[in-house]
This record gives C-alpha cells, structure tokens and sequence, in this order.
DNA sequence: CCCATCGTTCGGCGGTGGCCGAAGTGTGGG
DNA sequence: CCCACACTTCGGCCACCGCCGAACGATGGG
C-alpha cells in the first residue's frame, strides 16, 4: 500500500510528501541521474549513488509509488526513467535552485575532463542544454525565431522554421510548444518544451551530435557544425 | 550555522536539503500560507498550522536559514515572506504537482464559500490567480496580445496596451516579462512574471479588486467590472 | 539442469528530526 | 515600573526513516 500524493489529504501534506520523496541524499541522486531522460536499471543507480541494491530497490519503490519515475520490467531487469517531462522539469527546477553560482568546481582532473565535456553540451532530459544548447537557443533567438525579450515563444517564423527544416512539431496535450529552462552551468535559459525535445532528437536522430559513453554529455559531429552553421549560423569553434 | 544549500556539496546533497525544508506538513502548511504573498508573523503562521509557537518558531529558522523566506523584524513581531519570485515559483510549481485534477471538495459550507470565493478570484504571490485570473490571461490572448500557442509570450501589441494602460513593465534582473504560472483549481496557466505582477498591483492600487478578510481570495468591484470590460472585453458576469 | 545475476523482502540498528512544555529574552503598553 | 505578549532556547521524548546483510525469488545463459 502506497500514501498517494493525491489523496484525501491537505495540501500540506501532499506537498510535503512530495518534497519528501527528493529530501533523501540518496533519491535526490537517483533524479538527477535520470535527468538524463534515458532509462537506468535499479543496480546502475545502485552503483551510481554507492548504496547496496537493497536499499535502491526500497528508495526506486517509493519513486514509482509517488509517480516521479515510470518502470518497465524487462526480463530481470527493472528499468526505471522520469515518469514524464513534467516531473523533469520539476527537477530541473529544483537543480537549478540549489546552483546559485557557478556549481562547485571539479576536484581532479578526471572530473575536470567530465565537468567540460557537459559543460560543452549535454541533453536535459528531452531537450539539449550546456553550451550547445544555448548557442543554438541564442542563434534562434538572433534570427528572430524565437522571442525570449517579452516571455519565451516560438514566432511564426520559428514555426516555419522547424517546419523547413523537417522537423515535426507535434502538439501533445497540454506540453507548451515552447519554454525556457535554466542552465545551471551556463545560468540562461534554453529551448525545452515540445520544440526543445524534437530538435534534440533531430539532432540525435540525423547524427549531428552523438552521446559521449554512458554518460548525458553529448558531441557535436563534424556534419553536426555544418548542419548548425547552414541553418542558423552558429559558428562551430563557439561549440569546443 | 547553517548548513547552507550552495556548500560545498554534492548536487544530490543540495537539492535533498532543499527538499528537506518542503518535506515537512508544518513547513509545507507555511509556504503554502505564504504563497499569497503577504508577510505573516510567526504567531499567526504558528496558529494556522495549529502547532506550538516554540515549533513553529525552529522551522521559521530552517526556512530563513535555507534561503526560502526573507524575515523582518518589526518590534516583537518576526514577519516572514517568501524570499522573491523564484521561490515563490518553486512553491507553485510544487504544488501545481499535487493537485493532479480538481483539489479535493470542500466537506462544509463554511469550506465551500472559502472555496468559491478562492476560486472567483485569489492572489498568486504578486499575480492574479482563479477564475479571475485566467479570464484576463484568456481575454488577453483572445485580443492578441499574449499569444500561447507557441509559448507564452507578450506581443508587441501586448506591451504597448501594458504602456497604454497606464501600467509600467520594469524589467528587472533575470525574471520574465511574461511567464505561465499553472493554477490549480483551474488547471490552465494563467499570466506571471513581471507583467503579471504589475497588472495584479494595478488591480489592487486602482481599486479593481480587494481583498476579502485576510486571505488570499480578492473579489472584483463594481469599478473593476467596468475597466476589465472596456479593457478587455470581459463579461462581468464571467467573475461570479 | 545448474548457476550466475538481478532484484526484493525482512529484521535490526542507529541517527535524525519534529514535537512539546518550561524557562528565558526582549518589546511595548498601561 | 510592572505586566502582557511575541518569540526563542533548551531538554527530553518518541517516531520515523535510511542503511545494511542475509535470505529468498526470478530470470536467462551455458
């Protein structure tokens, strides 16, 4: 039996049960991991956040009873990702409260190569973040395709654009088209939303950037510079 | 000393922290309290909550201490609010989560006047919210001055009615002109940010609206009926 | 069919944290 | 000057929660 979030209870307790879920050190790790937007396994989470799978498997329980993460069962696997974009940009949200400033600065060098692979670019859930995707948020913007001087919207030309460049925009439920969601490296907003998320699976999709290892960083290809240099003119030594 | 949110620290330990003061139902009853923006004293939030002064009195300090609420004191009185805008949007956002569909019905009469009188119309920390709320961002758009298909975003026409008006839109810092802020009786978003803001403190000033008693719910007057028609078109009859 | 692997359940341990009442501090009014 | 009031600090109580290891169940490969 699972205490719903929804449930005949005051806000209160709703939101504190809620708050709750994420006010664990070791869950808290596990959403930002999942940020990520792929699916992990209970052991690689386990691992991830250098606790026994016991005690994942307890924490992932609670996760899915209070609706933050989605599972798929697969054999003797247990996949688990964020249940939907709403709860990651929840988290997004939080993430970026608690990274004031620049975030702590990396310890070793190994850390140090990570730090600015991800600070080159990295996906965010759906959508593309880091330095690549406030060159391209920038460079749409410049281009007068999206507006972000009187709140954040796609214009028509931004729609046109997408359009041109065959990249669907499929308007699902209540997902706004458009929004801003904020760097915490580079402290700017960047595309999210449904247009967010097409392009970063464009851009996956025809192989102008490719994930680097295991991990949410991501680089640009060589056909990827071209791409983003013919279509909205990013210069490609802003990207390394 | 504090254990501050932005230490040196994990991510997964920052945001759990964060979490943490959330996570409680007396520390979730005060930031929902405080959602309407005002400043409350320490007794009245202590009552409210129906917890001892000494309690409420700790959890005040974590909140402060965690950056959540900024504190006044005035004579004998602590006087808390949220601390700005950003929080005060963490706390939408949060409990925009856990109202999935329409809140829990009121059991009494007394609760259900509350209710309706709430959902007429209501503050939003410094925005309008409820049935009012959305009327003016529905009138708004519908007049092609806010547009939401492709985002949220003023249009130009919409800057200049602000102008027009006789309500100054000052940009200050990183917040926006124009943002979407979820309503949770309602279930659609309704106008935030800056503009947001000032529409609402135009509302109260001109005398639109007023508040009733000491909560969050605001009643339209006879004068706001006018305005809000000649401005925007709005049926007086949409607002009961 | 056996075994390695992945995940779950259970019991027990320890720390954290919320709660209260009582006592203490400071403010303002009579 | 004294008292009422608002808030804070302290000590103690209790519940909850996260952690682990061990045992158990399930899956898939050899």
């Amino acid at each position: 039996m699972t205490t719903s979030l929804s449930g005949a209870r005051t806000g209160a307790a709703r939101l504190a049960a809620l708050a709750s879920l994420a006010a664990d050190e070791t869950r808290a790790g596990f959403l930002l991991a999942l940020l990520d937007g792929r699916a992990w396994t209970a052991g690689e989470l386990a691992r991830h956040a250098g606790v026994a799978a016991s005690t994942a498997s307890e924490h992932l329980g609670k996760l899915v009873a209070g609706g933050l993460l989605a599972e798929e069962r697969q054999g003797r696997h247990r996949y688990v990702r964020l249940a939907d974009a709403r709860v990651a940009q929840l988290v997004e949200d939080l993430a970026a409260q608690v990274s004031p400033t620049a975030a702590a600065r990396p310890r070793t060098l190994r850390e140090a190569g990570a730090g600015s692979a991800m600070a080159r670019g990295r996906t965010c859930y759906d959508h593309l973040a880091g330095r690549l995707g406030i060159a391209v948020t920038d460079a749409l913007t410049g281009l007068g395709l999206l507006r972000q001087d009187t709140g954040f919207a796609l214009t028509d030309e931004g729609v046109n654009w997408f359009e041109g460049v065959g990249i669907p925009l499929v308007r699902t439920g209540q997902r706004p088209l458009a929004r801003a969601c904020l760097d915490w490296t580079e402290r700017r907003p960047h595309l999210a939303g449904i247009a967010g998320a097409a392009l970063c699976q464009h851009a996956l999709n025809a192989n102008w950037c490719t994930r680097i290892g295991s991990e949410r960083a991501v680089k640009v290809t060589e056909k990827g510079e071209q791409a983003l240099s013919q279509l909205l003119g990013i210069q490609a030594d802003t990207l390394r």
